[in-house]
DNA sequence: TTGTAAGCGTTATCAA
DNA sequence: TTGATAACGCTTACAA
């Protein structure tokens, strides 16, 4: 033994090793203490839980980890935490994780595909046991590519990739758009405009063909023009921007629906600013529901769906594939939504030329 | 060199020794190229940096850690991710962290001093670089101790303890509570009512402060039954209790300050029941700014400061203390508050008995 | 029941 | 310029 390794351990944290020492022990039978293993004397066992008490040891998880190959850390990749779509993810998440031992390291990506290769990249680097994952682009090849390398399970929330993961979590988006349009016609809507980002996702997806849905029910055809998707994100400018085109065409649309968390903001502006009342002069719905969407007068009919919900759902599945040793087939998870009526909708006014609701 | 050594490493992730083996150089070299040590043949690096890519090897942050004792990893705790503020802060500390090459790694507390407790601890046992920390309970022993047996530096957001820790970063509460007071007590009101939370900690603290001391530079007695401080923290449904408590009072207040971000919708609710009109019946300054606060009608004053800012002072606070050897000053830094007017505070009404303004 | 020592994947020191 | 090897703090066979 070598003097180093008998001195004593000055200023630094102390080791297994100080606390053996100090026990009169050895550090594998402090290591058994730790951890619980059997066959170690009361005495024994008493001795070098007062050493460690006394030295105010605790592992290293450092340390345990490297042996372990495990660091009981999940990665949480997101694109803007400002967003209260994702803190309430992140808040699901870091619930059940936290209840299973693990802990959340997250990362915004800000819309960037480079920031999101980064960041799978660095969390494979810190042997992350899983990902949660909410990918800017599904189809952006860099990051598919650093994720079919990633040597852990990814699960995406609210996106749908072709390499192969774990699994994924979604909203019922078709569902929840299909019901908040039929609601619309329903209300004798014949021009209801859709405004929603995700173009270039599953939620953008969805929701447009929820919307087509909705009125191939009704055996409507959907003005083009009504149709406003972004490439990109959709924020509460590209909503303020989206109504006044709307407002500028020569057929106007008599209801809204704004699907995308921060629309609200830009569609209430835009209609203050033009002076176009709601509901009278235009029905609005919107999705996420919030305290704005809640208090504002008229309150904003909604299509709700719990993102908490969706990050407990993404942790558990990430949990489940952690501790399933042999063959795992894919999974989905779908969430539900739910229309919550309040009062931003109503019947459509009387318009010069047009002859009424056919169906009822 | 043993057999094990030697051969392939199946499966798993490969390691320096399995990319020095496949460049027919050493662990040595191999490492010389990767932290781009000077004194390494062109020819030696271009041969390890193709081995580097055949086999996708990136060292192993976990090992690198377990050299350098320190993990590059700053630990953030909170009592509630759902809160804009904290989402906020978090975003900013990320922004400047990751910029510096850290990573955050969150945990709520849920307002629970014992869960702050093993947190604290677990980001010891992390081996984290640092903290970024908003306590529940300024004064809570247990926390406070181990804060104090931490070996790594914290910072606090909002908050100040007793034990010696590396800085706060603080908003002016003070300042922007006196402003608001002042607005108030300008406009003519003689009885403004407080409500807020805080009541153990700094924030609150200072809030009562700023509104005794606008009081007294007005030569005003404030009245006790119009103070409505929350021992615990102070929620939707607590600013709804309070503002019914006022209501009931046989001379109710003409104006109130509803200092705490999730204060606004139970205060909106409250008066909507009780059929309050604001600004006419009850002016209303509340702080942080929000969607609500700005598209509700009408549009509500609010005492405004960057919680962005102050996760971004936090972490350039926490990378200053990093990069200090020697001695460190504990610090403040002051983030300034900003009152935003807009339509919710009037003159209050002429009630029976009430004498006017003695000031203007 | 307890001790010894190898090994986890790096980096850094020393020798060649 | 490169290679061999100890060390970081822990766990776990295996030996005693």
């Amino acid at each position: 033994m070598s003097v180093t390794r008998s001195s004593i351990n000055k200023g630094s944290r102390p080791t297994v090793r100080d606390v053996a020492r100090l026990a009169g022990v050895s550090v594998g039978t402090v290591s058994r203490v730790v951890n619980e293993v059997n066959n170690v004397t009361p005495l024994t066992r008493s001795r070098v839980k007062e050493a460690m008490v006394a030295l105010n040891w605790k592992p290293s998880m450092l340390a345990q980890n490297m042996r372990e190959k495990t660091s009981r850390m999940i990665g949480f990749v997101f694109s803007d935490l400002d967003n209260p779509l994702f803190s309430s993810m992140i808040k699901g998440a870091e619930s059940v994780l936290t209840r299973a031992g693990y802990q959340l390291i997250v990362g915004s990506s800000n819309e960037s595909p480079q920031q999101e290769c980064r960041l799978v990249e660095l969390f494979g680097q810190r042997q992350a046991d899983g990902l949660i994952f909410t990918i800017t682009d599904e189809t952006n090849p860099d990051v598919l590519a650093s994720l079919s390398l990633a040597n852990f399970p990814v699960v995406m929330i609210e996106r749908d990739v072709s390499v192969q993961i774990a699994g994924k979590v979604v909203a019922d988006h078709y569902e929840g758009t299909l019901q908040a349009t039929r609601y619309l016609l329903d209300l004798g809507h014949r021009r209801v405009a859709l405004i929603t980002g995700g173009h270039s996702n599953f939620v953008g997806r969805d929701r447009l063909l929820g919307y087509l849905q909705a009125h191939r029910d009704c055996g409507i055809e959907p003005d083009p023009a009504l149709i406003r998707t972004s490439e990109r994100v959709a924020d509460a400018a590209f909503g303020g921007r989206q109504m006044q085109l709307l407002f500028a065409l020569n057929s106007a649309p008599t209801a809204v629906l704004a699907l995308g968390r921060r629309l609200l903001r830009g569609v209430l502006s835009a209609c203050r600013a033009a002076d176009i009342r709601i509901p009278q002069d235009m029905s609005l719905i919107t999705t996420n529901d919030s305290e704005l969407a809640e208090l504002v007068q008229p309150a904003v009919t909604v299509v709700r769906y719990s993102a908490f919900e969706l990050g407990c759902e993404a942790a558990h599945m990430l949990l489940h594939r952690l501790g399933t040793v042999g063959e795992w087939n894919a999974s989905t998870i779908v969430v539900p939504t739910e229309l919550v009526v309040r009062e931003s909708c109503a019947r459509p006014q009387q318009e010069p030329g047009w002859t009424g609701p056919h169906d009822d």
